[in-house]
DNA sequence: CTCATTTGACCGAA
DNA sequence: TTCGGTCAAATGAG
């Protein structure tokens, strides 16, 4: 725990370098800006950049703030049977957590590519919610029994950002891959929101099957929310893609065994503004699967 | 034509 | 009953 703050206040201090970096290079662009429109785009590319990382130490002083303030009430760890109180959660933890995707552009379709090929399958207005929840599964699914999903809903407070639930681990080969080397920067970070969740109890084969592994997955979720909001941050500078290992030249991140098993995710995504199609995106994306893939977050399946 | 999206129907859980 | 997740026929895009 001491570790993950130490790794936090590492990645703010190393964000907000990059944000003066940024700012520096706004200027030097200031003095000696020509009329050509690279200028601008560069311009336009570096207040990107800026909002970026002004997003990611938000969010990571957010979350530094909760865990320091919000400290888990000791009574909801071990009390009572486990498993009647396992069973009465149950239902109402559905909506523990949430993968936030901040787009800078206000991207109107709230498509986010994540490396993966998905089919949406279902649309529905969620009550309290003034957007509606877009339902999306592998397109590999029933050619390779890939069972993974996701869910895509617009924010009700910030129509930039999109809350993208993923359910299932993807179980295809089928991770798009467009290195396309772009000088773009890319900051991607995740974090649990959440109540309490102590008890992980479903076993791993049953993530394969394509019912009921999502409760399996919540769970191991808000086991993360138990150890108090692990908050990852990765930022990809200039990475490559070789032999299906990505190589980044910058990599900050808390990984965390704990959410072994997990099939679901959460993460806060901040997208360049030029990020039009999907091919740079899934690049991106791409690039946080694997690593989630590889090294944690499904180790146990 | 094929394949993806839309959208109301359907169903299970609470 | 309501709510949310999925299905599947209709529709659209290419």
């Amino acid at each position: 725990m001491q570790k993950m703050m130490m790794e936090e206040k590492l990645v703010i201090s190393e964000l907000e370098l990059g944000k003066d970096l940024a700012n520096r290079l706004m200027s030097n662009l200031k003095h000696t800006s020509s009329s050509s429109s690279s200028a601008d785009s560069n311009k336009t590319l570096i207040s990107e950049i800026l909002r970026v990382y002004q997003n990611a130490i938000f969010m990571l002083s957010l979350n530094e703030h909760k865990n320091t303030l919000k400290r888990r009430s000791p009574e909801i760890d071990n009390d009572k049977d486990s498993k009647i109180m396992f069973k009465k959660r149950k239902t109402s933890d559905k909506k523990t957590e949430k993968v936030k995707v901040f787009v800078t552009t206000g991207q109107e379709n709230g498509s986010i590519e994540d490396g993966h090929c998905w089919r949406k399958y279902g649309q529905k207005e969620i009550h309290g919610s003034k957007n509606p929840r877009a339902y999306y599964r592998c397109t590999h699914r029933f050619t390779q029994n890939c069972v993974a999903v996701k869910q895509v809903q617009k924010s009700d407070t910030d129509p930039s950002v999109y809350e993208v639930k993923y359910l299932g681990n993807h179980t295809c080969n089928n991770i798009i891959t467009s290195p396309k080397s772009t000088n773009m920067n890319f900051s991607v970070s995740m974090f649990e929101e959440g109540r309490n969740r102590v008890n992980v109890t479903e076993k791993s084969e049953d993530m394969m099957k394509p019912k009921k592994s999502e409760e399996a997955m919540m769970i191991n979720l808000e086991d993360l929310e138990n150890k108090k909001n692990i908050f990852r941050t990765f930022s990809f500078l200039n990475h490559e893609f070789e032999n299906g290992e990505w190589k980044s030249n910058l990599f900050l991140g808390e990984l965390s065994p704990a959410t072994s098993g997990s099939g679901i995710t959460s993460e806060i995504v901040t997208a360049p503004a030029s990020l039009k199609n999907s091919e740079t995106a899934d690049s991106y994306f791409s690039s946080l699967d694997n690593i989630i893939d590889q090294d944690w977050l499904w180790s146990a399946l």
